[in-house]
DNA sequence: TTGAATAAAGAACGATTGTTCTCTATAATT
DNA sequence: AATTATAGAGAACAATCGTTCTTTATTCAA
């Protein structure tokens, strides 16, 4: 790590660039890092460029650099029984890089229903799509039935291809999708985002 | 729509926008846009704001607007499709934009178990979690208990907060934790995200 | 044919930009 | 105590910025 500590910058920086969406001037970047010199603040951002937080735009201005959306990734969270809460060195990673291997041939996919409830797949869920004109058995589709899309599992018997829901418990209530006409398959489940809305209020928790 | 046909100019800035990831200066839009006066560039950008494809950052810089990331046409829209599936495209729109808020208070776990199952949380996941250091009750927090990490609901009684799994059908596996000394919020879930292993291997699956 | 929108260019403005150079505190090291 | 590197401030510069005002070409309906 250099000298001087960038990261208390950078972190003022990355909370400024999801608010803003922009990467602002020196001048701007001295109030939001509290320096009074111009010249100060530009150094910083040199710093930042050296270690590829931030990059040069056409135009002389600043964008986000390679490293300006590493994320850390803690140590293992045993959802089970709890896990020694071990200081394994922070590892990073790149959210977009990390679900989406071919952008263009990726979409993002809005879930409504519960029918996929036991992949964990729950309503307000964005799956990953990735467009693909052929699955096989077992695998998790985007399909288009009956000029509808939908998230089913791809399986067949004797009748031929079908789609299956995955909810145990209103099992009742997704029978079987067996195509009219046509059964196309749209795209690839191949991962899955979920924004949780946190209730603003807070307690406090200590005892 | 206005008069002046903003679409190619839009398609344009979008594109550049996805090479540069930002969006330039009235002089370097005029370049793009082979618009020799800049006062005429200056004017199809307030008609970009007008539809709010593009707004004003601080500072008085342009950054994309609300409507910047939607798909105008899609390349696949069919009659009577609905338009959901292609309304985000991840090529222009960062993932890791729409997830994250505070970068500098966010870190991901990767999740072992599953006793948050019925929460749609399953091994393997990443659950975004943003540091906070009280929680209310029905939250689902990552806690330190007896120095582990562990993600659970909070939830009090007359005895005192303790931490809940969600997981139905193996209830009795994971009894309700409560803290020897102290129960510590580490973090709040705010997200969670999931890769799947797709086989490679594809067969047809039209009939 | 006239007249009004519209599309585009040109000129000019003060403000802000990124950058550089010089100077001064503060802290650490010798 | 002296030295040296770091952290920060201040001033100054030309270039570029966003913006406004004015002028010219083009289109198209009346």
């Amino acid at each position: 790590m250099q000298p001087l500590d960038i990261l208390p910058y950078l972190g003022k920086l990355q909370d400024y660039y999801t608010r803003e969406r922009i990467v602002p001037s020196t001048t701007r970047l001295s109030l939001l890092w509290n320096v009074k010199a111009r010249s100060w603040t530009h150094r910083i951002v040199q710093r930042l460029k050296e270690e590829r937080f931030l990059e040069n735009a056409p135009g002389g201005r600043a964008r986000p650099g390679p490293r300006f959306f590493e994320r850390t990734v803690g140590p293992m969270v045993r959802a089970g029984l709890p896990q020694q809460a071990a200081d394994v060195q922070p590892e990073l990673l790149r959210i977009d890089d990390y679900l989406i291997e071919n952008p263009s041939r990726t979409i993002l996919f809005p879930i409504k229903g519960d029918s996929m409830i036991d992949l964990g797949i729950l309503e307000g869920d964005m799956v990953i799509i990735e467009r693909a004109n052929t699955a096989s058995t077992g695998q998790v589709v985007l399909a288009i039935v009956d000029n509808e899309f939908t998230l089913k599992v791809l399986a067949q018997d004797k009748g031929g291809y079908y789609l299956e829901a995955r909810n145990e418990r209103k099992n009742q209530d997704y029978p079987p999708i067996r195509p009219e006409q046509k059964l196309e398959i749209y795209g690839l489940y191949v991962g899955l985002i979920r924004k949780t809305h946190v209730p603003g209020h807070r307690l406090s928790a200590s005892r």
